[in-house]
DNA sequence: TCAACTCGTTCACTTAAGTTAAGAAATAGC
DNA sequence: GCTATTTCTTAACTTAAGTGAACGAGTTGA
């Protein structure tokens, strides 16, 4: 499982024997339990996440009413607002398989960026990827109907569909259930006939 | 202007003369007049944007369609995907105002930081400042209508709402210029009677 | 000065999403 | 194994956004 981590760093920096040791010596492998709420609203959490296995699910309770917004896969990281801006947090996020992540908190960042100043390139790579990854995601949402986006999910990553309740994908979708019902109604009688 | 530059810089980390004039050498001021357009769907230029003073857009042609995803105002900047990536522009960026801003490179990036550390440490922050202000703006998208959205908008950047095309703003809003107009005057007969 | 164009608004009509409610299907808890 | 709950779907109705067209105001350019 440790394997993951390295293969991922690899593909930014290479690391020493000593590197890895260091960042192994930190003891941030941790198994969730599907379900776990790993982050409340107002809460303060320094904790970032990297999704090693798994599934987690931010949201937010607006009016009563859950709004999914992200979804955090294989392979993807979340580092929540509250973690760099200490107001208290506006979300959730939980566990929504049982997942193996990755915790860590700002001061081993500092400790290890100090101890190894590559790491600051990482992360800056890191951060500045997965930017332009976010600013591509939020056209694509901007500029297409909610028909277009779950199309456009389906095509990028079917698996999701899959995995996720239907009622945390509407809203990840922007629309509400009844509506990803008919969306979806409406499409398999388009390629019926 | 240049001062503008400096203040911003001074945010994020303390520059000592040497390094000041080292940014000056690079020469990256540049007065654009309104109209003018910096990228091109289907270009690969390497150039990063910080606008001082004006206003610049960006925007996708869909099916023939202008939909514009992003204004960028005073003391923000942008990276296009392609000066990262090297695939071509999917998008356009224009400006639509006479603006002032500094135009850089990579190969610049790559010798001040190598010159001086301290700004590998300064894109880092700031790459995760506006990554995490982007997943806010694109959480508070998902979660509200196209009048919320408008209405945020009113709030916080009353500006833009003068100083931009209703047609573009429409784009911006995720929805299109008519049902902006309709929109306006159903808010407007709200606070009326 | 006048024609051509852009821009914002309005209108009538269509289409799709929101709302409310009900019931079927799947899941969890005991 | 059975109940309780959650999840998904369907339906009827409401509301808002999309579409196509028309109009006036303002701008541009010949």
């Amino acid at each position: 499982m440790q394997n993951l981590l390295f293969d991922f760093i690899s593909k930014y920096i290479s690391l020493t024997e000593e590197e890895a040791k260091a960042i192994l010596s930190l003891d941030i492998f941790r198994s969730i339990k599907k379900g776990t709420t790993l982050l409340k609203q107002g809460q303060k959490s320094k904790n970032s996440y990297f999704v090693l296995k798994g599934c987690v699910r931010k949201y937010y309770i607006i009016d009563g009413e859950e709004k999914t917004t992200a979804f955090y896969t294989e392979m993807e990281g979340l580092t929540p607002h509250c973690a760099i801006s200490d107001a208290p947090s506006e979300y959730f996020i939980s566990c929504i398989e049982d997942s193996i992540l990755t915790v860590s908190n700002p001061d081993m960042g500092v400790e290890i960026n100090s101890k190894f100043p590559k790491f600051e390139i990482m992360c800056r790579i890191l951060s500045e990827e997965l930017l332009a990854k976010q600013q591509i995601n939020f056209d694509e949402f901007k500029t297409s109907s909610p028909e277009q986006r779950y199309l456009n999910l389906l095509q990028k990553q079917p698996d999701l569909i899959q995995r996720v309740p239907q009622h945390q994908l509407a809203s990840y979708l922007g629309i509400k259930p009844q509506s990803l019902s008919r969306l979806r109604a409406r499409i398999l009688e388009k390629n019926k006939p």
